[in-house]
DNA sequence: TGTAAAACCTGACATTTATCATTGTTTCCC
DNA sequence: GGGAAACAATGATAAATGTCAGGTTTTACA
């Protein structure tokens, strides 16, 4: 199978039935697309760039975060094979308000906006299942804001431990095949360094965690569960 | 002019064009929508609700909020003249997750399902436009993120503030228009009542806050600026 | 493979924030 | 107009979290 039609694969899954896009419209956005290889660390947009097309993440994982004030990133989202990024930017019109860089070495797609915009504009079931998509994820923003501002910091993180699991699955020794740095998971839970360091360490000590040389994972669900649930 | 046609104005701010309704379409939501008062503190819908229809406010301003796991609500958006609330719920036909009541007295309309997600289906230009609103609305809800976890109380009470004067103004004597209770800015930022109130009487000391009865007014705009700005 | 850089860890301490208890104040309604 | 209920305020204290400063371990790569 031709890495034309991979790519296809990843926009339809992740613009859900976009077989609400026509023959014509897929082709269309075949012909145009662009494939990239970003190696882990490097930047694929900026926050304040111009985006002139979306990015389809083929392979490996993105992380989408914003600058705040104080001069720290938050991890906004995390994007993974057939999920876009960028669309928001495109739809508005607006320079980017995220930027996203390559937690591993990552394939994406690019794709013009050219050849989005017309079929936005034209055909309604696909704008019906972009919107779709976008109601999803604000509803999901609203859960993290809430997320943030009741739940302790040790809630958040055996949150963010769950959430890798069952996004990303464990190896056959029950690793988590996603790592990240504890810089990166105090950055997705909106703290500091050394006190995600702590907690993974204290849940490491309470048997919550295992960890065998870089790799951490899920020793205790149950107990982690329970943790961000508040009990 | 009939209050048929307030209500078109009503849907037309928040769904912007909505001119991209054609005549007939528009014709369908004047016929079907409703009109209902609601009453300070008097809830419009529950988080978990079955909704079939949208609600547009015609008057007053309602918080959209939920209920964390520790009982507390977190206040997520407020709601004013203008805006439609409900639509993420009835777009994804999931039930609603967000709680609706009314902070003031309150005229809504409210406009069955059928009348909008037939025009969604057909008519790609007021799809294209929902989905704009809901781009928007999915960015502000990404800062509010950021803030949430980067920010200290004080910060987001001073931005609170500010936010209250930009989006429903002051009276002639600068006095905030709208007047939320310390329990429910606390909502907002995501703090303890108490500690929302300490900081509000150390505002009014340091000369940033000022009040009259139950009414506070911005007395140090730019102080306030640079506090929320972490100046 | 050696070395610098990055990542991780830990202690001590300061700061922020939550919690509990109590009191004063306003609002609402009979 | 009086009394209950909601709201606001404040102190004392505990808990959570951030910061700084110094380590060790791991990783990257020349």
């Amino acid at each position: 199978m031709s890495s034309h039609n991979r790519c296809e694969n990843c926009i339809i899954r992740q613009f859900n039935s976009l077989r609400a896009m026509s023959k014509e419209e897929l082709k269309k956005v075949s012909d145009s697309k662009t494939t990239k290889t970003i190696k882990k660390g490097e930047s694929i947009f900026e926050e304040g760039d111009k985006l002139n097309g979306v990015y389809c993440v083929r392979d490996g994982v993105s992380k989408l975060s914003k600058l705040s004030a104080n001069g720290k990133d938050q991890i906004v989202k995390l994007a993974t094979k057939g999920e876009v990024m960028g669309q928001r930017s495109v739809i508005v019109e607006e320079s980017a308000n995220l930027s996203a860089v390559a937690v591993n070495d990552m394939e994406v797609c690019f794709i013009p906006k050219e050849a989005i915009v017309n079929t936005l504009h034209s055909n309604p079931d696909f704008t019906y299942e972009v919107l779709r998509l976008m109601a999803h994820d604000l509803k999901e923003a609203d859960d993290v804001i809430v997320n943030m501002s009741q739940k302790t910091v040790k809630q958040r993180i055996a949150e963010a431990f769950l959430y890798l699991k069952n996004n990303y699955g464990e190896d056959d020794d029950g690793f988590l095949s996603l790592t990240l740095s504890r810089e990166d998971i105090a950055n997705v839970v909106g703290t500091a360094t050394e006190s995600c360091i702590r907690i993974i360490s204290e849940f490491k000590k309470k048997g919550f965690l295992k960890s065998s040389g870089k790799r951490l994972g899920i020793a205790n669900e149950k107990g982690l569960q329970d943790l961000a649930d508040g009990f």
